[in-house]
DNA sequence: CTTCAAAGGTGTACAGCGTACACTCAAGGT
DNA sequence: ACCTTGAGTGTACGCTGTACACCTTTGAAG
């Protein structure tokens, strides 16, 4: 009686607070510090709770998938598949990067939701209504693969929190230690803007690599179109 | 003192020992399934004395990953940067795939060790030593991304375990329900090996899908290396 | 307004996890 | 024979997901 005279009637639970809001933290503290518990006290409620509005955690995860994926922009088909798919692609990249956490969630999920079906489908619409045979646009909806969702496997990523604190001409040094063993690597790595004469890298454009191997990609699903591949001629 | 009189002296501990059986072990009941007492009953040995060989669980997850990555055989680069590429990557298709949760494991692992840089080192050596100038193979690296490890983001996997236990004729009864929703995906799921009339597909070649598009990258390098192709060109 | 089922929220409890810390014991070098 | 070092043990803690039984609020029907 006395302890909410001041505070409005608590506010129920539903499924889409307990996705969002789980969406939020996971953005905040990380996808691996996000527990049942956790999530449960940011909605000032107790764990048990959360099993009445989502049955597991597994299904969560599935949830939170599908509150990200809802958010992408849906492309413009108008202007010729090539542009759209690209256009596709990049709006997913935008809407998944918000979240850091989302990619590798996305691709630990084995069950699709609604939500990521519809996705799936009207982007593999774009091929088939530019005319491509469903033959090759199978093909072509391996090739493209999780770049689909607008990410790439991160080959050079963020090195460790902990270098960021590290002096440059240290940096330096590690780098020419490394060099000796791994010149290709060390090479590469720094490949970028080094014109300067320092052999330290400033980090390079995801959005341009990314780029790079999506238009290799869409420029041989082009060649191949236009060539009326068919899987046919081409197998054992 | 009447306890070992018939077994000889217990064998010692050691880390090879540690990773391979967590490999063995992960190989057989799955790598969620493997807990640090799990492996420490697998090697009649209490849980902590794991942490005599190995300093903590992730460090564990990159041991079992350099296990893996020691397998791959090393690719001949006699025959031109283009098929020992192909080559080598299909060698480590071949190694991971023997181990179903490879992939996400080494996804999973942020910090790179010995045998994971060697492999990256000579693969990019392939491209470097074929004259690929350090920018293009830079770019490379980047875009065949998880590619170099042999496995592609799948899509369409394994539907579910309990799928397999239905029956043909319903099976195919689901799929003519989910085609009224998603056309474009039933239609690309089932294009394999639909001659028969059925509309049920047989599964489709895994290999044959990795190698498309391992081809069409490879290609579109080979063809930006002709042209003396530059990334300082084509940057905004 | 009363009644009553359904749905939402609580509390307790359990098995499992990774691992810190203090210990015992066996092997090897002096 | 002694002593150091490292392997293996035992106990304990805080964390996880969630089963199950319980109470409380809600909204509709009588």
């Amino acid at each position: 009686m006395t302890e909410q005279l001041a505070s409005e009637r608590r506010v129920r639970l539903n499924r889409q607070r307990v996705l969002e809001t789980a969406v939020a933290i996971a953005d905040e503290i990380g996808i691996e510090a996000l527990s049942m518990r956790r999530l449960s006290q940011e909605l000032e409620v107790v764990p048990m709770a959360l099993y009445k509005h989502v049955e597991n955690k597994e299904q969560l995860l599935d949830g939170m998938v599908e509150v990200i994926v809802r958010e992408i922009e849906p492309a413009d088909g108008g202007a010729g598949w090539k542009p759209a798919a690209r256009d596709q692609v990049l709006a997913a990249r935008r809407a998944l990067q918000r979240h850091p956490w989302s990619r590798r969630v996305i691709e630990s999920r084995t069950t699709k939701t609604p939500a990521v079906l519809d996705y799936i489908e009207s982007f593999t619409g774009l091929f088939i209504d530019g005319g491509f045979s469903v033959d090759l646009t199978h093909h072509v909806m391996h090739a493209i693969g999780g770049r689909m969702w607008g990410f790439t496997q991160e080959l050079f990523d963020d090195p460790d929190e902990a270098d960021a604190t590290v002096p440059p001409e240290v940096r330096e040094a590690m780098l020419r230690q490394a060099a000796a063993f791994y010149p290709n690597i060390v090479a590469v790595a720094t490949s970028m803007n080094h014109d300067d004469g320092s052999i330290v890298g400033h980090g390079c454009d995801d959005q341009f690599e990314f780029e790079f191997a999506l238009d290799i990609l869409l420029d041989g699903f082009e060649r191949l179109h236009e060539l009326g591949w068919t899987s046919r001629g081409s197998r054992g």
